[in-house]
DNA sequence: ACTTACCGTAAGTCATGGCTTACGGATTCG
DNA sequence: CGAATCCGTAAGCCATGACTTACGGTAAGT
């Protein structure tokens, strides 16, 4: 169940300006928070929440943090979703054959 | 940018609930509240962001409404999972080959 | 040792959103 | 037509969380 707090993290937006942010390669937090709209207070906040939900890694260099997206920090959430769409999927798929079957009325 | 509105409509628990319960198949409004542990207002509230987050469909039968889950509605949540950790993980094993090539002290 | 740079945390403010009760519109049936 | 059922919306309450400023702690440089 840890895909929800992957999700939660995901669902701010200033979240996901950080994530865009690490996309092309490790940035410290001075660096990270001259190219949000926010404080760098702010910006550790999201960093934790981040690294909660398992999105980010961290490696201490010196007096700067550096901060990188996990590669598999999305994992669960993908299962997740897959699973649900392909039930939902199935089920979907399953009701179109049960209603050409039960009666074809065109 | 409409996977924004998917996310933030997956990060409710409650939420979560309504699309667990119509995984197996359709349902109306009243049958939805009883299996859910808030009232049927809230239920609406919530079917409502929702279907504007593209992830149910709806269809009136007479004075009930069915619910059901889109199948193509995470579509877009999925290929922003995909661009972001592709380039991620491109940004990661780069990192790794340019630390292995530019010192590789064991 | 002192100063500087970098960062996380605490405290407080304010907006967002999830929930409830109350209400009104639409459809079906007698 | 009248009664009952089903549902969405409005109004209000309250918890959550995102942001700011202020502070303290650690590492590097002189």
């Amino acid at each position: 169940m840890t895909y929800g707090m992957t999700i939660a993290a995901l669902a701010d937006p200033t979240r996901r300006l950080v994530l865009e942010a690490l996309k092309a390669g490790p940035l410290h937090v001075g660096a990270l928070a001259q190219t949000l709209p926010v404080s760098r207070p702010a910006v550790s906040q999201h960093l934790r929440v981040l690294s909660d939900a398992g999105l980010l890694t961290v490696r201490t260099e010196g007096t700067r943090r550096l901060y990188a997206i996990d590669p598999k920090g999305a994992d669960d959430l993908r299962k997740y979703l897959d699973s649900m769409w392909d039930d939902a999927l199935a089920a979907y798929t399953k009701a179109a054959q049960d209603k050409a079957a039960g009666k074809d009325r065109t």
